[in-house]
RNA sequence: GGGCCGCUAGCUCAACAGGUAGAGCAGCUGACUCUUAAUCAGCAGGUUCAGGGUUCGAGUCCCUGGCGGCUCACCA
């Protein structure tokens, strides 16, 4: 017999003797009256106040994680949603048929107990089991109790015992979840509506990126999973709701990285009369607010770098900074060719489709993302690689655009949104244009189409263009990763230790 | 998709230079009335990711494939 099957033989075989002495091994529910730190802290509060009421019986529930046998006492260790409680079992005190009747639970096993809590010899706060129960009955062996689970693939694939048996695991995810919270907090009170809007659209678009395509029966109509959340937030703008935020996931076809998971969570914020200096303000004191929130503090440690949150950061334009960083002023070179000719003077060698828009891009995240640590706007993009950001009033070729970067991430993306549908049309079609392009020479990038012919990506969005013709009023937009905020304020530089179920090929 | 690295018992890890696959935890049997990585004695447990090849002999070397990690590309 294989192992796996021996150790399954035994849990079934326990099950089978738990159930002939007629104790259902899933029961219907268990009432407790504390949780483990709950039961510790009124203990210890007991011992502290003279005039406290002395302890009486409560009962505890939670998973066993550790059992140490001496013969007739035994301890356990329980594990519920708030921590860990020693529980102590003493045949005199159980009488000796329910204390044997202890070997046929396994750690893995859900109990609960009851009974009043003491201090041991070596001072840990225990409870003293005047009766147990069984309330669900584990059938595998949890992974190995000093060191945990140490295999990756199996931490994501299985994350319950990620969970259950790497205690260092969970805080960051309680934190991701407060920072959510302090997020719609902080735009709440600024009177700001969250609302939702579709998941499945018929064009996605907002941002270029390739999406997933889907289909619906009814309407007998392919769709596609939302890239990004702007174009339809900025409908509401337009039907009159001034300020929202939608907090969503988004879903991108594209290569899987430490800072990339083909679904994430986007914050996308609109407000109507603003522009992007006030988005700028408002970004600062929102991670600001978040971090005082829920680390305490505006000061973080992330990859061994110390970091400060607090406003005001540092402000840059985005052609300075690649100045200074590779010497290249992109305004000396207007054109894609004699940008590229620059670009491999350095010793670059930029992929061949790429327009003058992704050249800078990728001067950004060779010379400049990496070394801005500390949070840094780069402000005012060029123009092409904007398309939905209204141009600056003094320089055509740039867009009123920032992106936040912190821990050489970048966390935060916004513009004034451009509002002139004819203008908006035109940026769609020079777009479109530049994406054909790529197309006809490497289908294999971004602009392929899928097998039956439907493009990958798609820009122009004829209904978005119909909106923008009834007047959206001057309008701030925004854009977080909410995966990377949550990165920064955990230190942790994988997005698959702050998601839950990080995508990964099925097995 | 490219490069590099990894995959051995349920879990965590060994196995010199190609020579009988081992240990700890978990499990099982037994001892033990304050342990906490309990301790002690014993037992059981393996398709070494899969398939091919080289060799007298492969966990180890070679090839193909699978899954994962890092990284590059992609992700305006």
């Amino acid at each position: 017999m294989a192992r796996s099957d021996q150790i399954a033989q035994h849990y079934l075989d326990k099950l089978e003797r738990i159930r002939d002495r007629g104790i259902d091994p899933y029961p219907h529910s268990y009432h407790r009256t504390h949780t483990a730190q709950e039961a510790v802290s009124l203990f210890e509060h007991q011992e502290t106040s003279p005039h406290a009421v002395p302890s009486s019986e409560l009962s505890l529930a939670g998973r066993i994680t550790a059992s140490r046998f001496m013969g007739r006492i035994a301890f356990f260790d329980i594990r519920d949603g708030s921590g860990k409680i020693q529980l102590y079992f003493g045949s005199d005190i159980l009488g000796s048929e329910k204390y044997e009747s202890l070997a046929d639970l396994d750690i893995g096993d859900i109990v609960g107990a009851k009974g009043k809590l003491f201090r041991t010899k070596t001072g840990e706060i225990t409870l003293e089991v005047a009766d147990f129960t069984l309330l669900a009955k584990s059938l595998q062996p949890l992974p190995e109790k000093w060191h945990g689970l140490v295999d990756i693939e199996k931490r994501y694939r299985q994350r319950y015992l990620d969970l259950i048996s790497n205690e260092e695991v969970k805080p960051a995810f309680t934190l991701r979840s407060q920072i959510v919270a302090a997020l719609r907090r902080f735009l709440d009170q600024r009177g700001f509506l969250e609302v939702e809007t579709p998941v499945l659209q018929p064009l996605a678009g907002g941002a270029l990126a390739r999406r997933f395509k889907t289909h619906h029966q009814a309407l007998d109509q392919n769709l596609f999973l939302r890239i990004a959340l702007e174009l339809y937030l900025k409908r509401l703008i337009i039907g009159g709701f001034d300020k929202v935020y939608e907090i969503g996931h988004v879903f991108r076809n594209e290569g899987i990285s430490t800072t990339h998971n083909p679904e994430f969570t986007m914050l996308e914020s609109y407000q109507a009369y603003a522009d992007y200096t006030d988005v700028m303000k408002m970004v600062e004191d929102m991670v600001c607010y978040v971090a005082k929130e829920v680390v305490g503090r505006t000061e973080v440690e992330f990859g061994g770098e110390r970091i400060d949150l607090a406003p005001p950061w540092r402000h840059v334009t985005l052609r300075e900074a690649i100045k200074d960083r590779c010497g290249i002023d992109f305004k000396d070179y207007p054109e894609t060719a004699s940008l590229r000719a620059r670009m491999e003077q350095l010793g670059i060698q930029p992929d061949p489709n790429k327009d003058r828009g992704r050249l800078v891009d990728e001067l950004i995240s060779t010379f400049v993302e990496p070394s801005l640590i500390q949070p840094t706007f780069l402000v005012d993009y060029p123009v092409e690689m904007s398309p939905l950001a209204k141009r600056k009033e003094d320089d055509e070729q740039l867009a009123e655009r920032f992106e936040a970067f912190v821990g050489g991430m970048e966390i935060a993306n916004a513009f004034s949104e451009l509002n002139d549908p004819v203008e908006q049309s035109k940026r769609f079609e020079a777009q479109e244009q530049a994406l054909r392009q790529a197309q006809s020479t490497t289908p294999e990038l971004t602009g392929a189409t899928t097998q039956d012919g439907e493009p990958e990506v798609e820009v122009i969005d004829d209904d978005f263009i119909l909106a923008l013709e009834y007047g959206m009023p001057p309008t701030g937009g925004l854009g977080i990763g909410i995966d990377r905020l949550v990165m920064l304020l955990t230190d942790k530089q994988s997005i698959r230790e702050v998601i839950f179920f990080p995508q990964l090929r099925a097995k």
